[in-house]
DNA sequence: CTATGTGAATTTATTCACAGCA
DNA sequence: TGCTGTGAATAAATTCACATAG
Protein backbone atom coordinates (compact mmCIF):
# COMPACT_ATOMS: atom_id res chain seq x y z
CA UNK A 1 0.00 0.00 0.00
CA UNK A 2 3.44 2.16 -0.06
CA UNK A 3 2.76 3.38 -3.00
CA UNK A 4 -0.83 4.96 -1.93
CA UNK A 5 -2.41 8.31 -1.41
CA UNK A 6 -2.94 8.83 2.56
CA UNK A 7 -5.99 9.36 3.45
CA UNK A 8 -6.73 12.24 5.99
CA UNK A 9 -8.42 10.34 8.57
CA UNK A 10 -5.13 8.51 9.26
CA UNK A 11 -2.86 11.37 9.22
CA UNK A 12 -5.71 12.96 11.45
CA UNK A 13 -5.19 9.94 13.90
CA UNK A 14 -1.43 9.76 13.57
CA UNK A 15 -0.80 12.15 16.57
CA UNK A 16 -3.89 10.25 18.29
CA UNK A 17 -1.16 7.20 18.20
CA UNK A 18 2.06 9.19 18.91
CA UNK A 19 0.55 10.82 21.88
CA UNK A 20 -0.44 6.78 23.33
CA UNK A 21 3.03 5.84 22.11
CA UNK A 22 4.77 8.53 23.82
CA UNK A 23 3.44 7.60 27.06
CA UNK A 24 3.70 3.68 26.57
CA UNK A 25 7.42 4.90 25.79
CA UNK A 26 7.84 6.61 29.10
CA UNK A 27 7.03 3.81 31.07
CA UNK A 28 9.40 1.80 29.84
CA UNK A 29 7.36 -0.62 27.45
CA UNK A 30 9.78 -1.32 24.34
CA UNK A 31 6.87 -2.67 22.45
CA UNK A 32 3.13 -2.97 22.03
CA UNK A 33 1.36 -5.18 19.81
CA UNK A 34 -1.97 -3.15 17.62
CA UNK A 35 -4.41 -4.36 20.06
CA UNK A 36 -2.97 -2.94 23.52
CA UNK A 37 -2.07 0.56 21.30
CA UNK A 38 -6.30 -0.01 20.27
CA UNK A 39 -7.59 -0.25 24.31
CA UNK A 40 -5.00 2.63 24.66
CA UNK A 41 -5.98 5.44 22.28
CA UNK A 42 -9.70 4.09 21.71
CA UNK A 43 -9.40 3.24 18.38
CA UNK A 44 -10.00 -0.23 16.60
CA UNK A 45 -6.87 -2.58 16.22
CA UNK A 46 -7.45 -2.97 12.85
CA UNK A 47 -7.43 0.85 12.00
CA UNK A 48 -4.35 1.13 13.58
CA UNK A 49 -2.64 -1.75 11.77
CA UNK A 50 -4.70 -0.47 8.33
CA UNK A 51 -3.02 3.25 8.79
CA UNK A 52 0.43 2.08 9.19
CA UNK A 53 0.47 -0.17 6.89
CA UNK A 54 -0.28 3.38 4.19
CA UNK A 55 3.60 3.85 5.32
CA UNK A 56 4.73 0.00 4.94
CA UNK A 57 5.47 -2.29 8.04
CA UNK A 58 6.42 -0.78 10.77
CA UNK A 59 5.86 -3.92 13.06
CA UNK A 60 6.90 -7.09 13.64
CA UNK A 61 4.63 -10.40 13.24
CA UNK A 62 4.05 -12.05 16.39
CA UNK A 63 5.44 -9.62 18.72
CA UNK A 64 4.10 -6.02 17.61
CA UNK A 65 5.58 -2.61 16.88
CA UNK A 66 8.70 -1.23 18.89
CA UNK A 67 7.35 2.04 20.49
CA UNK A 68 10.76 3.97 20.27
CA UNK A 69 11.09 3.09 16.83
CA UNK A 70 7.03 3.75 15.74
CA UNK A 71 7.58 6.82 17.90
CA UNK A 72 10.26 8.05 15.69
CA UNK A 73 8.62 6.97 11.89
CA UNK A 74 5.22 8.75 13.13
CA UNK A 75 6.92 12.05 14.01
CA UNK A 76 8.65 11.43 10.31
CA UNK A 77 5.75 10.96 8.78
CA UNK A 78 4.52 13.99 10.74
CA UNK A 79 7.59 16.24 10.16
CA UNK A 80 7.56 16.53 13.95
CA UNK A 81 11.33 15.11 13.97
CA UNK A 82 12.81 18.52 13.88
CA UNK A 83 11.86 21.56 16.78
CA UNK A 84 9.26 23.78 15.22
CA UNK A 85 9.22 27.40 16.30
CA UNK A 86 5.47 29.16 16.43
CA UNK A 87 4.24 32.51 17.24
CA UNK A 88 0.79 33.09 19.11
CA UNK A 89 -1.12 36.15 18.53
CA UNK A 90 -3.29 37.51 20.65
CA UNK A 91 -2.48 36.89 24.70
CA UNK A 92 -5.91 37.38 25.98
CA UNK A 93 -7.29 34.61 28.34
CA UNK A 94 -7.50 32.18 25.70
CA UNK A 95 -3.67 32.80 24.66
CA UNK A 96 -2.31 33.26 27.70
CA UNK A 97 -3.26 29.44 28.48
CA UNK A 98 -1.91 28.53 25.32
CA UNK A 99 1.42 30.03 26.28
CA UNK A 100 1.21 28.15 29.62
CA UNK A 101 0.33 25.24 28.20
CA UNK A 102 3.01 22.44 28.33
CA UNK A 103 1.89 20.41 26.29
CA UNK A 104 2.92 21.20 23.49
CA UNK A 105 6.59 20.13 23.71
CA UNK A 106 6.22 16.24 23.23
CA UNK A 107 5.63 17.37 19.77
CA UNK A 108 8.39 19.31 19.27
CA UNK A 109 6.99 23.13 19.73
CA UNK A 110 8.36 25.77 21.08
CA UNK A 111 5.84 29.05 21.11
CA UNK A 112 8.79 31.06 20.58
CA UNK A 113 6.59 34.83 19.96
CA UNK A 114 4.16 36.40 21.24
CA UNK A 115 2.17 39.09 19.61
CA UNK A 116 -0.74 41.63 20.94
CA UNK A 117 -2.69 44.75 20.29
CA UNK A 118 -2.82 46.06 23.41
CA UNK A 119 -0.72 48.51 24.70
CA UNK A 120 -1.49 47.32 28.31
CA UNK A 121 0.22 43.42 27.10
CA UNK A 122 2.98 44.57 25.03
CA UNK A 123 6.44 44.51 26.41
CA UNK A 124 4.96 42.06 29.73
CA UNK A 125 6.88 39.00 30.08
CA UNK A 126 4.47 36.31 29.75
CA UNK A 127 5.64 32.47 30.37
CA UNK A 128 9.48 33.90 29.65
CA UNK A 129 8.15 35.25 26.69
CA UNK A 130 7.83 39.30 25.99
CA UNK A 131 4.88 40.17 24.51
CA UNK A 132 5.37 42.31 21.01
CA UNK A 133 2.95 44.39 19.15
CA UNK A 134 1.23 42.78 16.39
CA UNK A 135 2.75 45.49 13.95
CA UNK A 136 6.05 43.54 13.75
CA UNK A 137 4.35 40.54 12.72
CA UNK A 138 5.89 40.38 9.34
CA UNK A 139 9.20 40.42 10.98
CA UNK A 140 8.28 36.05 11.11
CA UNK A 141 9.84 35.49 7.73
CA UNK A 142 13.50 36.77 8.58
CA UNK A 143 13.15 34.61 12.27
CA UNK A 144 12.14 31.49 10.14
CA UNK A 145 8.63 31.11 11.97
CA UNK A 146 5.90 29.47 9.71
CA UNK A 147 3.46 28.44 12.35
CA UNK A 148 0.80 30.15 13.92
CA UNK A 149 -1.28 29.83 16.90
CA UNK A 150 -4.16 32.75 16.55
CA UNK A 151 -6.07 33.33 19.99
CA UNK A 152 -7.66 37.10 18.89
CA UNK A 153 -11.46 38.34 18.92
CA UNK A 154 -13.66 37.07 16.31
CA UNK A 155 -13.61 40.45 14.79
CA UNK A 156 -9.77 40.40 14.16
CA UNK A 157 -9.37 37.01 13.19
CA UNK A 158 -9.31 37.67 9.22
CA UNK A 159 -7.46 40.15 9.19
CA UNK A 160 -4.76 38.40 11.50
CA UNK A 161 -4.50 35.51 9.20
CA UNK A 162 -3.95 38.04 6.13
CA UNK A 163 -1.19 39.20 7.95
CA UNK A 164 0.12 35.68 8.94
CA UNK A 165 0.36 35.06 5.54
CA UNK A 166 1.64 38.05 3.80
CA UNK A 167 4.65 37.43 6.75
CA UNK A 168 5.40 33.88 4.87
CA UNK A 169 3.17 31.70 7.56
CA UNK A 170 2.42 28.08 5.97
CA UNK A 171 0.14 26.90 8.87
CA UNK A 172 -2.48 27.98 11.29
CA UNK A 173 -3.92 27.23 14.31
CA UNK A 174 -6.91 29.26 14.63
CA UNK A 175 -9.05 29.46 18.13
CA UNK A 176 -10.90 31.98 16.67
CA UNK A 177 -14.57 31.26 16.51
CA UNK A 178 -15.61 31.80 12.80
CA UNK A 179 -13.98 30.47 9.71
CA UNK A 180 -10.90 32.35 8.04
CA UNK A 181 -10.28 32.77 4.12
CA UNK A 182 -6.73 32.39 3.28
CA UNK A 183 -4.58 30.86 -0.03
CA UNK A 184 -4.95 27.37 -0.53
CA UNK A 185 -1.52 26.73 0.18
CA UNK A 186 -2.12 27.73 3.83
CA UNK A 187 -3.01 24.96 6.27
CA UNK A 188 -6.02 26.00 8.87
CA UNK A 189 -7.11 23.94 11.42
CA UNK A 190 -10.01 25.59 13.84
CA UNK A 191 -10.72 24.90 16.82
CA UNK A 192 -14.14 26.21 18.41
CA UNK A 193 -14.57 25.09 22.01
CA UNK A 194 -17.76 26.46 22.32
CA UNK A 195 -18.87 24.56 18.57
CA UNK A 196 -17.40 21.28 20.06
CA UNK A 197 -19.55 21.60 23.59
CA UNK A 198 -22.73 22.62 21.14
CA UNK A 199 -22.09 18.95 19.58
CA UNK A 200 -22.71 16.94 22.81
CA UNK A 201 -26.57 17.74 23.78
CA UNK A 202 -27.12 15.81 19.99
CA UNK A 203 -25.91 12.81 21.43
CA UNK A 204 -27.04 12.66 24.81
CA UNK A 205 -30.83 10.69 24.91
CA UNK A 206 -33.50 13.27 26.01
CA UNK A 207 -32.99 14.28 29.68
CA UNK B 1 -34.25 12.09 2.57
CA UNK B 2 -36.44 12.24 5.84
CA UNK B 3 -36.21 8.72 6.97
CA UNK B 4 -32.45 8.42 6.81
CA UNK B 5 -29.77 7.98 9.14
CA UNK B 6 -28.30 11.52 9.71
CA UNK B 7 -24.21 11.22 9.05
CA UNK B 8 -22.03 12.05 11.77
CA UNK B 9 -20.48 14.78 9.80
CA UNK B 10 -23.71 16.52 8.79
CA UNK B 11 -24.15 16.52 12.72
CA UNK B 12 -20.41 18.34 13.42
CA UNK B 13 -20.88 20.88 10.53
CA UNK B 14 -24.49 21.75 11.80
CA UNK B 15 -22.34 24.01 14.70
CA UNK B 16 -20.67 25.91 11.79
CA UNK B 17 -23.51 27.12 9.85
CA UNK B 18 -25.02 28.19 13.31
CA UNK B 19 -22.36 30.30 14.08
CA UNK B 20 -22.18 31.10 10.78
CA UNK B 21 -26.06 32.16 10.61
CA UNK B 22 -26.47 33.77 13.90
CA UNK B 23 -23.47 36.39 13.05
CA UNK B 24 -25.48 36.64 9.79
CA UNK B 25 -28.76 36.98 11.49
CA UNK B 26 -27.01 39.88 14.14
CA UNK B 27 -26.19 41.37 10.99
CA UNK B 28 -29.95 41.92 9.66
CA UNK B 29 -29.89 39.42 7.17
CA UNK B 30 -33.26 37.69 6.43
CA UNK B 31 -32.49 34.88 4.53
CA UNK B 32 -29.39 34.07 2.83
CA UNK B 33 -28.99 31.12 0.01
CA UNK B 34 -26.41 27.95 0.23
CA UNK B 35 -24.13 29.69 -1.86
CA UNK B 36 -23.93 32.64 0.54
CA UNK B 37 -23.64 30.87 3.26
CA UNK B 38 -21.13 28.65 1.72
CA UNK B 39 -18.72 31.35 0.82
CA UNK B 40 -18.84 32.54 4.99
CA UNK B 41 -18.59 29.56 6.42
CA UNK B 42 -16.24 27.51 3.87
CA UNK B 43 -18.71 24.65 3.52
CA UNK B 44 -19.69 23.70 -0.62
CA UNK B 45 -23.08 24.91 -1.15
CA UNK B 46 -24.32 21.17 -2.07
CA UNK B 47 -22.97 19.91 1.13
CA UNK B 48 -25.07 22.73 2.49
CA UNK B 49 -27.79 21.83 1.16
CA UNK B 50 -27.48 17.72 1.38
CA UNK B 51 -27.16 18.23 5.12
CA UNK B 52 -30.20 20.26 5.39
CA UNK B 53 -32.29 17.91 3.51
CA UNK B 54 -31.63 14.89 5.67
CA UNK B 55 -34.02 16.81 7.85
CA UNK B 56 -36.47 17.98 5.22
CA UNK B 57 -36.78 21.17 3.54
CA UNK B 58 -35.95 24.40 5.33
CA UNK B 59 -35.46 26.67 2.25
CA UNK B 60 -37.49 28.23 -0.07
CA UNK B 61 -36.46 27.62 -3.56
CA UNK B 62 -35.55 30.75 -5.65
CA UNK B 63 -35.19 32.54 -2.05
CA UNK B 64 -32.90 30.52 0.06
CA UNK B 65 -33.09 29.71 3.70
CA UNK B 66 -34.62 32.62 6.10
CA UNK B 67 -32.06 32.78 8.78
CA UNK B 68 -34.01 33.04 11.79
CA UNK B 69 -36.29 30.12 10.84
CA UNK B 70 -33.19 28.33 10.03
CA UNK B 71 -31.16 29.10 13.16
CA UNK B 72 -34.11 28.10 15.32
CA UNK B 73 -34.74 24.74 13.34
CA UNK B 74 -30.65 23.62 14.04
CA UNK B 75 -30.80 24.68 17.69
CA UNK B 76 -33.41 22.26 17.86
CA UNK B 77 -31.79 19.36 15.92
CA UNK B 78 -28.67 19.79 18.06
CA UNK B 79 -30.85 20.25 21.36
CA UNK B 80 -29.72 23.60 22.02
CA UNK B 81 -33.10 25.34 22.06
CA UNK B 82 -32.75 25.29 25.84
CA UNK B 83 -30.21 26.98 28.14
CA UNK B 84 -27.98 24.00 29.17
CA UNK B 85 -26.04 24.14 32.29
CA UNK B 86 -22.22 22.86 32.41
CA UNK B 87 -19.80 22.32 35.09
CA UNK B 88 -16.07 22.97 34.61
CA UNK B 89 -13.45 20.11 36.71
CA UNK B 90 -9.89 21.93 36.82
CA UNK B 91 -9.58 25.38 37.00
CA UNK B 92 -6.14 26.22 35.97
CA UNK B 93 -4.74 28.10 32.96
CA UNK B 94 -6.94 26.40 30.56
CA UNK B 95 -9.53 25.99 32.91
CA UNK B 96 -9.74 29.57 33.46
CA UNK B 97 -10.09 30.51 30.22
CA UNK B 98 -13.12 28.27 29.37
CA UNK B 99 -14.35 30.06 32.53
CA UNK B 100 -13.90 33.36 30.99
CA UNK B 101 -15.11 32.31 27.51
CA UNK B 102 -17.97 34.36 25.98
CA UNK B 103 -18.38 32.46 23.08
CA UNK B 104 -20.63 29.69 24.93
CA UNK B 105 -23.78 31.74 25.30
CA UNK B 106 -24.75 31.78 21.75
CA UNK B 107 -25.05 28.39 21.74
CA UNK B 108 -27.42 28.20 25.13
CA UNK B 109 -24.38 27.15 27.80
CA UNK B 110 -24.06 28.44 31.18
CA UNK B 111 -21.33 26.98 33.35
CA UNK B 112 -22.89 27.29 36.12
CA UNK B 113 -20.38 25.59 38.73
CA UNK B 114 -16.75 25.09 38.68
CA UNK B 115 -14.65 22.37 40.50
CA UNK B 116 -11.15 22.48 41.56
CA UNK B 117 -8.97 19.57 43.66
CA UNK B 118 -6.71 22.28 44.56
CA UNK B 119 -7.50 24.23 48.51
CA UNK B 120 -5.87 27.16 47.11
CA UNK B 121 -8.71 27.52 44.46
CA UNK B 122 -11.57 26.45 46.43
CA UNK B 123 -13.87 28.96 47.79
CA UNK B 124 -12.45 31.72 45.51
CA UNK B 125 -14.64 33.25 43.18
CA UNK B 126 -13.37 33.37 39.13
CA UNK B 127 -15.80 34.93 36.84
CA UNK B 128 -18.55 35.07 38.91
CA UNK B 129 -18.44 31.51 40.10
CA UNK B 130 -17.01 30.17 43.25
CA UNK B 131 -14.70 27.03 43.29
CA UNK B 132 -15.81 24.08 44.79
CA UNK B 133 -14.10 21.04 45.82
CA UNK B 134 -13.99 18.43 43.15
CA UNK B 135 -15.15 16.10 46.29
CA UNK B 136 -18.52 17.70 45.88
CA UNK B 137 -19.55 16.44 42.34
CA UNK B 138 -21.43 14.11 43.05
CA UNK B 139 -23.80 16.71 43.31
CA UNK B 140 -24.30 17.59 39.99
CA UNK B 141 -26.63 14.67 39.73
CA UNK B 142 -29.30 16.44 42.03
CA UNK B 143 -28.46 19.99 40.49
CA UNK B 144 -29.39 18.70 37.48
CA UNK B 145 -26.36 19.11 35.41
CA UNK B 146 -25.30 16.55 32.66
CA UNK B 147 -22.58 18.19 30.52
CA UNK B 148 -18.83 19.14 32.00
CA UNK B 149 -15.95 20.22 30.67
CA UNK B 150 -13.10 18.89 31.63
CA UNK B 151 -9.69 20.50 32.11
CA UNK B 152 -6.96 18.50 34.79
CA UNK B 153 -4.05 17.17 34.16
CA UNK B 154 -3.93 14.16 31.95
CA UNK B 155 -3.09 11.72 34.89
CA UNK B 156 -6.26 12.84 36.76
CA UNK B 157 -8.25 13.00 33.61
CA UNK B 158 -9.55 9.32 33.70
CA UNK B 159 -10.66 9.52 37.27
CA UNK B 160 -12.22 12.90 36.82
CA UNK B 161 -14.81 11.35 33.91
CA UNK B 162 -15.37 7.98 36.34
CA UNK B 163 -16.57 10.32 38.90
CA UNK B 164 -18.69 12.53 36.26
CA UNK B 165 -20.19 9.63 34.81
CA UNK B 166 -20.71 8.12 38.36
CA UNK B 167 -22.93 11.94 38.90
CA UNK B 168 -24.85 11.40 36.18
CA UNK B 169 -22.63 13.41 33.58
CA UNK B 170 -23.93 12.59 29.85
CA UNK B 171 -21.53 14.69 27.77
CA UNK B 172 -17.84 15.51 28.71
CA UNK B 173 -15.59 18.35 26.61
CA UNK B 174 -12.30 16.62 27.64
CA UNK B 175 -9.49 18.96 27.50
CA UNK B 176 -7.05 16.79 28.90
CA UNK B 177 -4.66 15.30 26.43
CA UNK B 178 -5.38 11.88 26.65
CA UNK B 179 -8.17 9.07 25.78
CA UNK B 180 -10.80 8.84 28.44
CA UNK B 181 -12.43 5.52 28.67
CA UNK B 182 -16.32 5.68 29.99
CA UNK B 183 -19.89 3.74 29.07
CA UNK B 184 -21.08 3.97 25.86
CA UNK B 185 -24.06 5.49 26.52
CA UNK B 186 -21.55 8.84 27.68
CA UNK B 187 -20.46 10.69 24.70
CA UNK B 188 -17.05 12.44 25.20
CA UNK B 189 -15.34 14.92 22.84
CA UNK B 190 -11.75 15.44 23.40
CA UNK B 191 -9.82 18.75 22.37
CA UNK B 192 -5.99 17.90 22.42
CA UNK B 193 -4.58 21.77 21.46
CA UNK B 194 -1.42 20.49 20.80
CA UNK B 195 -2.18 17.64 18.90
CA UNK B 196 -3.95 19.42 16.63
CA UNK B 197 -1.20 21.64 16.05
CA UNK B 198 0.87 18.51 15.46
CA UNK B 199 -1.27 17.64 12.48
CA UNK B 200 -0.52 21.31 10.38
CA UNK B 201 3.39 20.48 9.83
CA UNK B 202 2.27 17.36 7.61
CA UNK B 203 0.68 20.01 4.88
CA UNK B 204 3.40 22.30 5.20
CA UNK B 205 5.33 21.69 2.11
CA UNK B 206 8.78 21.24 2.89
CA UNK B 207 10.63 24.45 4.42
C1' DC C 1 -34.88 32.64 -13.92
C1' DT C 2 -33.05 31.45 -9.39
C1' DA C 3 -31.94 28.46 -5.82
C1' DT C 4 -33.57 24.29 -3.33
C1' DG C 5 -33.81 19.31 -2.75
C1' DT C 6 -32.42 14.76 -3.93
C1' DG C 7 -31.55 10.35 -6.45
C1' DA C 8 -27.46 8.44 -8.70
C1' DA C 9 -22.51 8.27 -9.40
C1' DT C 10 -18.29 8.67 -7.43
C1' DT C 11 -14.95 8.94 -4.05
C1' DT C 12 -13.25 7.99 0.41
C1' DA C 13 -12.91 5.40 4.60
C1' DT C 14 -13.85 1.36 7.50
C1' DT C 15 -14.21 -3.36 8.39
C1' DC C 16 -13.34 -8.02 7.48
C1' DA C 17 -10.87 -12.17 6.86
C1' DC C 18 -6.98 -14.41 6.23
C1' DA C 19 -2.34 -15.16 4.06
C1' DG C 20 2.31 -14.79 5.62
C1' DC C 21 6.07 -14.03 8.62
C1' DA C 22 8.59 -14.39 13.28
C1' DT D 1 0.97 -19.86 17.74
C1' DG D 2 0.52 -14.68 17.74
C1' DC D 3 0.26 -10.63 15.55
C1' DT D 4 1.18 -7.97 11.40
C1' DG D 5 -0.01 -6.47 6.79
C1' DT D 6 -3.22 -6.12 3.09
C1' DG D 7 -6.42 -7.23 -0.74
C1' DA D 8 -11.39 -7.51 -1.05
C1' DA D 9 -15.98 -6.35 0.69
C1' DT D 10 -18.71 -3.14 2.86
C1' DA D 11 -20.15 1.16 4.50
C1' DA D 12 -20.18 6.11 4.61
C1' DA D 13 -19.68 10.58 2.77
C1' DT D 14 -19.13 13.68 -1.02
C1' DT D 15 -20.07 15.38 -5.43
C1' DC D 16 -22.77 15.76 -9.43
C1' DA D 17 -26.60 16.86 -12.31
C1' DC D 18 -30.96 18.07 -12.83
C1' DA D 19 -35.95 17.91 -11.88
C1' DT D 20 -38.80 20.91 -9.29
C1' DA D 21 -40.82 24.77 -6.90
C1' DG D 22 -41.31 29.83 -6.07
Amino acid sequence: MRYHRIPDETIRRLPIYLRGLLFSSEQGRESISSRDLADFVGVNSWQIRKDFSYFGGFGTRGIGYNTEKLVKQIKRILKLDVVKKAALVGVGNLGSAVLAYPGFRMYGFNIAVAFDISPMKIGRKINNIVVENVSSLWTLKKRGISLAIVAVPQHAAQKTAEALVKAGVKGILNFSPCYIAVPKKVKVITIDIAMDLARLPYYIPAG
